[in-house]
DNA sequence: CATATATATGAGCATATACTCATATAATAG
DNA sequence: CTATTATATGAGTATATGCTCATATATATG
């Protein structure tokens, strides 16, 4: 019947702060939904599309030749970006055009590019990098 | 010697926008710094953490209270985000304190939680989550 | 010095994900 | 109708990643 050395795993050294963290914390769906987000922001192919679509609305085969990699790839990706509703298409024929669905995409893309680009946060050496392990 | 249905992997349809398209396009040590920067803000705890360290510096077990999670996992995450400077922390005896590195997180956050907010792209259910594959 | 506390880190494992390949669908042409 | 073109999609696979567990480090205290 004794304790054992029984770790408590909720130790909290500033209880207020814990509190009113809590308090402020964003609702789990409202994460979930923001992960997806950034995830979707995460991955050089999508991000390729994405700052191209910026631009200009651009259909899946010159996608895959901007980026050189499979259409089917291109596909795959589009696909998930629509879901997030970060591009949306419109067919013209065969063709499909996709374009962004709204501004916020680009809007992220460009404050991410200045914190990237903040000179101290310059230098990301390829050992930097794997000791990041992304 | 024929060239036997010898596909053209490089179709395109619109060489005129794929050039423009390349001319405008980002470095791959950019794309590869803004994808890691992107992942890091794809994932609930890590989204979480700061998202508390937006109002308030932190310490890694009160942080580990707030996400119920072990200290260890929470100490893995801040390494990560250490690295890409998105958080940074000051010791204050044994205890580190965390805090955002700068303005650039709370702005990201903040505009992606305006995407997923929008009415349109509001009920993101169960089977559209799964549809996504994220 | 030894001990305690707060945090960091390496290895390992289970899951997620980005791609490829094969196949399916949609619009158009003949 | 069939054939062609543009795109979508399912399954499978190799790699990435988030966590746990065990252990290491750093500061403070006795």
């Amino acid at each position: 019947m004794g304790f054992k050395k029984e770790q408590c795993d909720c130790r909290i050294i500033h209880v207020d702060k814990v509190r009113k963290a809590r308090k402020l914390a964003l609702a789990e769906p409202e994460i979930e939904a923001l992960s997806q987000t950034f995830k979707a922001l995460g991955d050089g192919s999508r991000l390729k599309i994405l700052w191209a679509l910026e631009r200009q609305e651009m259909c899946v085969c010159d996608l895959a030749a901007l980026l050189e990699i499979t259409e089917s790839a291109v596909s795959h990706q589009l696909r998930l970006l629509r879901t997030l509703r970060l591009v949306r298409n419109r067919r013209e024929g065969t063709i499909l055009y996709y374009s962004l669905a709204d501004m916020h995409v680009a809007q992220l893309v460009r404050i991410a590019l200045e914190h990237v680009s903040e000179p101290e946060n310059q230098r990301r050496t390829q050992e930097e990098k794997s000791a990041a392990k992304i």
